[in-house]
DNA sequence: CATAAACCTTTACGCAACGTTAAGGTCAAG
DNA sequence: CTTGACCTTAACGTTGCGTAAAGGTTTATG
């Protein structure tokens, strides 16, 4: 049995469309072309045909059917758990997402305004905002632009209790600090300590912590007015005190 | 704060190209083009960005993001509710489509070649290539492409148990055909039976039943010889007893 | 103050998998 | 011989940008 393009669409139940896109792409080439330039179908591109849309149905790109159709049986299991994988993958997104949807219709039935459930998004570009405008340049300048992306990304994927607690361990910060300098003492146990959150702090937003990098930022803060501004707040001499710490901590 | 395209980019994390694309499909304009032709963003604009990001990480399209923002609290709840149902379908697909990869992957892990497996679905298409052969052309005049269509697209729908169990009625049916022609009544109880079991059988395939579609089809299984033979192969002369039993069947 | 570096602009192709005209040959039926 | 059904290629449209390319503007630096 030979068919055209149409005829073969028909008992196949893709269109002529198709037929000829598999034609241009190389996925399914006709048995032959007739004398007038058609394209005729025979039983052996019937069961490719078969077997192709068998891979299209479970949502396998043309392109990796094209590469699994000429492999052994093997080989095709294994793509198809690779697939598998992907497949997991695309559902645990849709999850999260039908969360979120949820959370937010829940919250509005709940009486808040539509504005206060997209201002969180907004509070974390808020802080990335802040941060670029005050320290961007600098910041750039020292790590390169890579490290303040990841950095910036890394912010963006925060859950709400993820930044909450982030700006809740920065308030702790300021008033350790406050005590800890009362002891005079940048080795005393509440300036470790002090160290040690600030550290945590820094976790929220770094990708790869080193230990250089910790000393060098402590160095920043007090070669930066801005910093020195913003640490001596808590107390003044608070960020010399803050640095002197965190290089304690880094040396033990 | 005023930003230009990259700066705006930077602190929205999204590109450049971005947002000169919102503005090209008028989803987010600059508040005002330079004297260079530089755009300008505004406070307002950062905040609408805000909006259309949240809309977007729920995986919202443009375009409805675009109606979205321009729409009071309560349609925009509306519109979350309708989305969360397209989320949801688009998770059962995705179930489905994952069972039968795993359904897959645990056949070949039970020594099924992979051909098989691809097989039942060819088998779908090979029941619709011969009824288009064999019958294709009259049904198509009698009843229209769209009907075939539709036909062909419910058997195409059908799980590996349904086409079992419709094959098996089949075989049903030629059993029953025979043991109530010896009855010779097509008012028999057993004749009554056959056409019910034959009704049931149409249901398979057919989108819409109508006691006019069957008795038409019964009618042509004697018009057409090829339906005959068919039907004459239990026992000679039991296409015109089947069509008897049905249009008793059909006026009861 | 000249020039390089950084940043801006528009234009336009590419991606996946076809749907959809459009313009024009081919073939079977009346 | 003419419909009408069916075939062909060409080319644009879809979604949400990424990625050059070619060229003007602003800022930094020697």
């Amino acid at each position: 049995m030979e068919y055209t393009v149409n005829k073969l669409a028909r008992i196949s139940g893709v269109s002529g469309r198709t037929l000829r896109y598999y034609d241009q792409i190389g996925l399914l080439k006709p048995a032959r072309i007739n004398s007038s330039g058609y394209r005729i179908y025979g039983q052996e591109e019937v069961d490719l045909l078969q077997q192709i849309l068998f891979y299209r149905e479970l949502d396998v790109s043309l392109e990796d059917i094209m590469e699994i159709i000429q492999q052994p049986d093997f080989n095709r299991k294994e793509a198809l758990k690779n697939h598998h994988a992907k497949l997991k993958q695309k559902r645990a997104r849709l999850d999260q997402i039908m969360a979120t949807v949820e959370k937010t219709i829940a919250s509005m039935e709940g009486g808040v305004p539509m504005q206060d459930n997209e201002k969180f998004a907004g509070l974390k570009e808020k802080l990335i905002e802040e941060n670029e405008k005050k320290y961007g340049k600098e910041i750039r300048e020292k790590y390169g632009n890579d490290i303040v992306e990841a950095s910036n990304t890394k912010l963006r994927g925060m859950t709400q209790a993820d930044y909450q607690a982030m700006t809740e361990l920065g308030e702790e910060i300021m008033n350790l600090l406050k005590e800890a300098y009362k002891t005079g003492d940048p080795a005393s146990e509440k300036a470790q300590q002090l160290a040690e959150k600030h550290k945590q702090w820094l976790l929220y937003s770094w990708t790869n912590y080193s230990k250089e990098a910790h000393a060098g930022l402590a160095e920043m803060y007090v070669a930066d007015e801005r910093f020195t501004a913003y640490y001596d707040t808590a107390i003044k001499g608070g960020t010399k005190f803050l640095r002197d710490a965190i290089m304690i901590y880094l040396d033990s």
